[in-house]
DNA sequence: GCGTATCTATACGTTATCGTATGGATGTGC
DNA sequence: GCACATCCATACGATAACGTATAGATACGC
């Protein structure tokens, strides 16, 4: 009846496959018969796992979403600790996981173009700054004060990895120190 | 001999095309044959001006990289009065030109995935941070503060869009108008 | 009205990708 | 060693885009 037998490729390959092809090169580049090439098997399976491609795309978000959202809250409260040290912790996340960096902005610059795309991000990004605004307002913020500085912070740690000039590299690391700095005080 | 002929589409048609079809859906939505079909004619004149796809894209990022430097150079620097009044214009057409914004965007994505749109942009970002420190230097700032205080006017203006939550179109312009009082103190 | 420069339409070959269909291959449990 | 679940390879048709070739349209100057 019940055969589980061994997964060879298992759906979650075309999910990771498809994140990293997302990441390196935009959503046009999330193509069946190029991610088959990558886990070196053909599209044959890929069509058993999913009806479409639509199908990869959509279980794309929703595992990624999933790790951005819920684990990386879940985690920083696990970390516990007072208001600031959380913040310092969420910040420290979103520094180190360079990676997910390059997914998150790939996501962003999908949902410029994606209506349902940016649905989901914008569901995203309020509960993202409804936790850091709550967070900043523990410091002992006013509300008003809480979201700007949840807005700064989050058009810091997006738009810092647009800026292309000669020693950005160098000094990114000191400069978004700097302004988390700044942003505790 | 020489018969000038009126000119049906000429050349800055494609490249203004193609520059309104990247800000809206990525360089892969350059495509020759919708361009054509955008300017109400076939690509058969597509390929009497241009070489091919490349010579276009080309020529998209000369245009733009022209009249976004230069051009918003000489702007701000004719405006005249103190570096406080030549950084609040800046601010100012950095904001208005929303169209322009859309495009800055979408190439600065380009810019990710290829090397040649980000050695252009690199050259670019390294004028408008000079541009930029210089004035801030002028406002009596140390060459350090300068350079992070552009540094973090360049991730706002840029970073500040791809902030998605609720209320951030109501909020994005009191947000940005804050900051800058802020960068200027 | 003719010649020439400036485009434009159309047809074609090529390549890339999607999605379908179908016949396996492989390993598990009985 | 058979049945079944899981996955894979291959062939196929459809569509879209690139670039080429070539004949034709359009308007200006004379």
């Amino acid at each position: 009846m019940d055969v589980p037998a061994r997964i060879r490729t298992p759906r979650s390959s075309w999910v990771d496959a498809g994140l990293s092809a997302l990441s390196v090169g935009g959503p046009d580049a999330i193509r069946i018969e190029a991610l088959a090439q990558t886990l070196g098997v053909t599209k044959g399976g890929f069509y058993w796992h999913f009806a479409d491609r639509q199908a990869l795309l959509d279980e794309m978000l929703d595992t990624w979403e999933r790790v951005v959202s819920d684990d990386v809250i879940t985690l920083v409260e696990a970390h516990g600790g007072d208001a600031r040290g959380k913040l310092r912790h969420l910040f420290s996340i979103a520094e180190a996981i360079n990676e997910m960096t390059a997914i998150e902005l790939a996501i962003r610059e999908w949902a410029r173009r994606d209506p349902t795309v940016d649905t989901r991000l914008r569901r995203l990004d309020n509960r993202r700054m409804a936790f850091m605004t709550s967070l900043f307002t523990e410091l002992g913020a006013d509300r008003r004060d809480a979201e700007a500085r949840s807005y700064l912070a989050f058009s810091l740690f997006i738009g810092n990895h647009y800026v292309h000039a000669a020693g950005s590299g160098r000094s990114r690391r000191r400069f978004i120190e700097q302004s988390v700095q700044h942003l505790l005080a």
